[in-house]
DNA sequence: TAGATTGTTAATCGATTAACAATC
DNA sequence: TAGATTGTTAATCGATTAACAATC
C-alpha cells in the first residue's frame, strides 16, 4: 500500500482518551500496576472491545494474557494527547462564569495554567482575580504573545461572542473552548469545542418526559 | 406495518434541537418570520439536509417552496423537548463551580429555576447564595420533594461524586448533569450527562499538536 | 407556469461491538 | 500446557448527506 501516514485516530476515540487517563490515574493512586481492558472499560463506563480498539490506535501497548501496564499506558496516552507540556489558557470574559473558571484551581494543576484574564469592562480591567490581573481586550495580542497561550476560553455574553472569538483567532489562539450561549464560527485550522449548560439541561428535559420503554442511555461528555 | 409507536427521535437529533431553538430565538428577535433549512443550517453550523431530517422527526412543519415559520417551529420544538413547563434543579456541592452555577442567572430565565442548594459542609449550610439557603445533604429528600425538582446538578469533588449521586437518585431525581471530574453510574431510568472542563481541554490539546493536513472539524457541545 | 424549498430515499460514512485467532 | 487477555477482523448499527420527486 505504501501509504505514507498510517496514524489517524478517529474523533470518537480521541474524545475517550482523556477518560481513560482519568481512570488510570485512579488506578495509580490505588497502586494497581496492570489493568485489563475489561476492568478499564468498567471504570470508564464503556464496552471492553471499545477500549481495546481505542488503545490499539496508539500502538500495541498491552500484553496478551496480562493486560496493560498502568504507568506505561498513562505515559503513552499523555504523549498522544500532547500533555507532556503545559498549555496556558487565556480566559476572555470575566462575568460570573469567567470568574468561576479563573478561580477554579483545577486547571493549573492539570497542565492548563491561566495565561491571562481578559475583559472589555474598564471597571474590571486592572483588578486582580486569583492572583491574575484582568487585562483589556485591546491588549489581547500582547497577553497571548507574552503568555505563549494557544488555547482560549470564551466566556462572554452571547452578543459579544463572535466578535471576541474573531479577535482571539487574530491574536493567534489555535483552540477555543466556547462557554458563551452562542454558535460562533472559526476559520479552518482553529479547533472549537462548545460547552453549553442550558443546552445540556434541555437535552435532559427531553428524556424527562419519556415513558419507561424509551429510556435514554447515559451519555458522557459531550 | 401496524407499529404502535412510530416516534423515536435519534439521540444525535435530540441533541441538536436545543441548538435550533437558540437560532430560532435569534430570528424572532430580528423579526424574521420564516426560515429555510439552508439559512437555519448556516446559523446552527450544520448541513441543511441534516436540519430537514432532524425537523422531519417532529412532523411536517415546513412549507415546500417557503420554509419554516419561525414562531410555529419554535413552539413545536419546545413542545418536543418538554420546555413548556419549568424544571427546578437542585445543585449539590457548593464549591467554586457550584457557587458559580447558583449565581449564574441564566438558568431561571431559561426555565430551570434553582430548586435548592445542597452541601455537606456545616459551615456552609444555612448561609445564603443568590437568594437561596444552602441545605445539608441529609435534607436532600425534603428539598427535592418540596421543590418538585427532577433534575440535579452534581458539582462535588471527585471523591464524593458517586456517593452523592446515589443519594440524589434515592431522593427521586431523574436526570443528573455531572460536573464532577469523575465517572459516576446511575441505575436504569435515570438520565446522566457529563460536562468536564479538563477533558474538553485535553481533547483540544490533541488537535493542537497536529500538522496542517489533519485538522479537527469543529465539534459542538458535547 | 416557473422557482423555491421541503420531506424522504438511498448511498455513504464512521462508530460500535461480538467473536476469535494470536500469544503471553 | 491451560488460562487469560490482547489486537484485529468483520458484521452491525446509527448518523450523515447528496439527490430528487413532491408540492407550495
Amino acid at each position: 500500500m505504501a501509504d505514507k501516514e498510517e496514524r489517524r485516530i478517529p474523533e470518537a476515540s480521541v474524545a475517550r482518551l482523556p477518560i481513560y487517563l482519568r481512570c488510570l490515574s485512579e488506578l495509580t493512586e490505588t497502586a494497581v500496576a496492570t489493568v485489563s481492558s475489561v476492568s478499564l472499560a468498567e471504570l470508564a463506563g464503556v464496552n471492553a472491545a471499545k477500549v481495546r480498539k481505542d488503545l490499539s490506535y496508539l500502538g500495541s501497548y498491552g500484553t496478551r494474557g496480562v493486560g496493560y501496564e498502568v504507568e506505561y499506558l498513562t505515559h503513552q496516552i499523555r504523549l498522544e494527547l500532547g500533555l507532556t507540556q503545559d498549555w496556558p489558557v487565556v480566559v476572555c470574559g470575566m462575568g460570573n462564569l469567567g470568574q468561576a473558571l479563573a478561580n477554579y484551581g483545577g486547571f493549573g494543576s492539570r497542565g492548563y495554567p491561566i495565561g491571562g484574564l481578559i475583559d472589555a469592562d474598564p471597571a474590571k480591567v486592572g483588578t486582580e482575580l486569583h492572583g491574575h490581573t484582568i487585562h483589556h481586550i485591546d491588549d489581547l495580542d500582547r497577553v497571548v504573545e507574552e503568555s505563549g497561550a494557544t488555547i482560549g476560553i470564551l466566556a462572554t455574553p452571547a452578543e459579544a461572542a463572535q466578535s471576541v472569538v474573531d479577535r482571539m483567532v487574530e491574536a493567534g489562539l489555535k483552540s477555543i473552548l466556547n462557554f458563551a450561549p452562542s454558535i460562533v464560527s472559526v476559520p479552518e485550522g482553529v479547533s472549537l469545542r462548545k460547552v453549553d449548560l442550558a443546552i445540556e439541561l434541555q437535552i435532559l428535559s427531553f428524556y424527562q418526559g419519556r415513558s419507561e420503554q424509551d429510556l435514554t442511555p447515559p451519555i458522557v461528555s459531550r
